[in-house]
DNA sequence: CATAATTATTCCAACGTTGTAATCTTCTCT
DNA sequence: AGAGAAGATTACAACGTTGGAATAATTATG
């Protein structure tokens, strides 16, 4: 039915291997059969058949991306930046999402389209560091996110403590001084969650102030509506507070509008500085002071370091880690300096 | 190296085709016998090789999206949509992010990716009418969107003229009478700007209102920006409204935080709706009256489309053509009856 | 000019699976 | 019990490609 070699041989007259060798490049071709061969591809408009390729060589091309959810801003932009990076490379994504569900995640890592990929990046959010060894799969695999480090596999990430101290500096740096961890899961050591609060705390103690613990705010899950109902609840409670930092931008943006439904001007009466940089705080009233992850180096690096591993030597070299680096986005949400009539 | 059937079929003691039996539930098969190929299916931990399957079947289970950018909100969410979808009946999504590019889209279809996968969903943007004789490829294929209508595939889409409608008339029969039709294309016809327009004249005609050109505001592209900088202009030109029907919410959004920066309250001075019913308006200050455009069922549809077209016989059945059902939901944006300080 | 070295091309086998057809086994009915 | 049908299993070939070894054509070398 469709074209194949043969036919592109039999029209170039040569042999399939010939054919095989022009397409893959191989050396020592002749300029004139060359020519012949690439016209005759031409005229018949033959395309390779990925599968048979597959099947001979050992290589699909293909990498796999797990991610929690696709709906999520976060992961569509990271999702965007990993295929932007693949295609640079001549590789293709497939995208599975997991819910972030722990089952569903070992079932997506252990189930057969493993065998269809090149190698997977794997953004962990279902398993923790206790299952590092579950990930340690034939299929050469790149963590992402920080669920778990010095595992069996190369992780990409990036500066949690770091950026959350800076994010918190810069709130620090405009005169507030009651802030928020908005966000925060309290029995969590590693984890977005509990890296973030550590760096909050760093930034407090740097500053000389104290932690208070009724200003970490538990936020279970990090979607908006979340958000939403935690400050609500905050609010209800009466607690004094002139400054947020929260944990990532959704449930800033899902604060921010339960705040202003109270009355509350931003960033007068309360700044707020989020966490990603997704698209919305350009456009969200008043625009989200964040802080940028890093995501493209983050994608760029994670596909690079896979591609390694997918062409490298079996033998296993050891894990690498790799941070990247951030930026504190300053916008209207902490634009002003001082706060002018503070939330008692 | 991997384990293949061979293997399975030495343990079990049975030829390879038997666990190839098993495997793809062939009737006749004794239950001791599946049972111990299962086992030890089971035991060594055997998974199919889908190049292998993808060759000698022709089938790889794999279909393609082609949308022009994740980080579009409806497109990401589209696009979760048409993968769970798939997933329901076991295929896998490969996504193909065009930019809404002409030359790319075209890249795509005519590229060797298109021998990877059973078939296509391809969301049209950079193509438009008189392009559709070039999407008739070889692989099957189901079109999204309104910029090709009556091509030669298969093609599902959303009512948006009926749509466009019940937004205009949910804003005239809230008292509303100088509309702006928010995101119109000028000259164009079909496509979603040139559909929705013609819902806003039939809505506009059917309450005895005339049409005025000046209220229909060209935006080009429908990003946050472009509505924003669009609102920007007219509130300069200080044409007068008191309802917006935008053509997406993205526009609508930013639209909206321009209206309130210049001191407009929605809805009271402005009533709004838009389209598409992204995750967003669920939690934007006011939230965002919009229209369901019915994407489960758009994804769902057309990727049985897809399937039967892949599953079907051959010879070429005629296109069909399949509409979604949309609902207008009715949000904070435009929940005010009677416009209490209309602009003048 | 013969021979070695190099370059270009071809032949063959194999990757792991499934379709077809053939064979072997078990059951049913007279 | 034996013929025939139905059920269960297997042998073989093929899908389209590429790696490796072998061969053929060309160029360099003494």
């Amino acid at each position: 039915m469709a074209i194949t070699m043969r036919d592109v041989a039999q029209a170039a007259d040569v042999s399939i291997k010939t054919v095989s060798n022009v397409i893959n490049e191989h050396p020592n071709i002749k300029p004139g059969t060359r020519e012949r061969v690439l016209l005759a591809i031409e005229n018949l408009g033959y395309q390779p058949n990925l599968s048979a390729r597959g099947l001979r060589s050992g290589r699909t091309d293909v990498i796999s991306l797990i991610i929690p959810d696709l709906k999520n801003a976060y992961f569509a932009e990271l999702a965007d930046a990993v295929m932007t990076a693949a295609s640079k490379r001549g590789k293709v994504v497939i995208i599975e999402q997991s819910g972030g569900l722990r089952e569903r995640e070992l079932e997506i890592l252990h189930g057969p389209r493993m065998r269809m990929v090149d190698g997977v990046l794997y953004s962990v959010l279902g398993l923790s560091q206790q299952d590092a060894d579950l990930i340690d799969i034939p299929t050469p695999i790149v963590l992402l996110g920080e669920r778990i480090f010095n595992g069996p596999a190369d992780h990409v990430t990036m500066q949690n403590i770091e950026a959350s101290q800076a994010a918190t500096e810069h709130l620090l740096e405009r005169g507030r001084n009651r802030l928020l961890a908005f966000g925060a899961h309290r029995n969590e050591v590693i984890g977005s969650a509990g890296l973030r609060l550590e760096g909050y705390r760093r930034a407090l103690q740097k500053a000389g102030l104290e932690y208070r613990d009724e200003l970490a705010i538990d936020v279970q899950s990090w979607h908006r509506a979340d958000g939403a109902q935690a400050m609500r609840k905050v609010l209800e409670s009466g607690l004094a507070f002139d400054g947020v930092v929260a944990f990532n931008d959704s449930i800033a943006l899902g604060a921010m509008r339960i705040m202003q439904d109270a009355g509350l001007k931003i960033p007068e009466d309360v700044a707020i500085i989020g966490f990603d940089d997704i698209d919305e705080t350009r456009y969200s009233l008043p625009t989200l002071s964040t802080i940028d992850p890093g995501r493209r180096e983050i994608a760029e690096t994670a596909v690079a370091m896979l591609l390694e591993r997918i062409d490298g030597p079996a033998v296993a070299t050891p894990a690498r880690e790799f941070e990247a680096g951030f930026k504190v986005i300053c916008r209207e949400s902490t634009a002003i300096p001082t706060a002018s009539g503070v939330v008692t």
